[in-house]
DNA sequence: TGCAATAGTTCAATAATATTGAAATACGGA
DNA sequence: TCCGTATTTCAATATTATTGAACTATTGCA
């Protein structure tokens, strides 16, 4: 990899950036899938999307603390920061994918 | 008033709707002191920018169903839809205000 | 080793959206 | 009726998102 990933501190995480990147229904749905798993790779976590794109919203998720992402072998395994997240941000993402589930297409 | 505001019936109002509108740093601002008192025109709730800005503003956080608009006299009184929102979204708002307020500058 | 396949990233061009100045509107008061 | 205030609308510009194409890293296999 070129740039190693980077990934900010739980304490440096903010609301801003939370609700940037979850404003976007397709980071949304990335992060819902990941949450319900242990685990997932750039392109199971968001199909439907070209390469570059996807690759975008994950760095906007990374960037915004709410996921953690590391390279095994030729791929990315995802994992949802959602110990951190729920810590700072208690409630937060519960009370948002409760609906992001019924709003899905 | 040429066209009169539309406020979107509390059962249409979407999560897409209000995390769009709540990414924006000068919109969640704007709420945040609409939460505070119990009506503010646009000039007072949001300071520091052109007026065509904080119009615009006010039209998202309008159609995402954050917030009341009536018009009275020359001025616009904008209010929170705290309760309707609290209601379909319990402790959205409060999980994002939380953190709001310490993140100002 | 070397080559091909796979997964993802980067870059650069284009598309979509936000910001804002200037003009227009709506209302109240003199 | 005319003026001042608050806000909106419009149109131009600036910013940001999307994506195809080229590139990189890694694995497996001949």
């Amino acid at each position: 990899m070129a740039r190693p990933f980077h990934h900010p501190a739980a304490e440096d995480v903010t609301i801003d950036g939370i609700l940037y990147a979850l404003s976007d229904p397709s980071r949304r749905d990335i992060l819902f899938n990941l949450m319900g798993c242990d685990g997932m790779n750039c392109g199971q976590a968001c199909e439907g999307l070209p390469p570059s794109t996807v690759s975008y919203h994950f760095t906007i998720l990374r960037e915004a603390g709410l996921i953690h992402s590391e390279k095994k072998g030729v791929q990315v395994v995802n994992t949802a920061r959602k110990v951190e997240i729920d810590e700072h941000f208690p409630g937060l993402l519960h009370s948002i994918f409760q609906h992001h589930k019924k709003e899905q297409k």
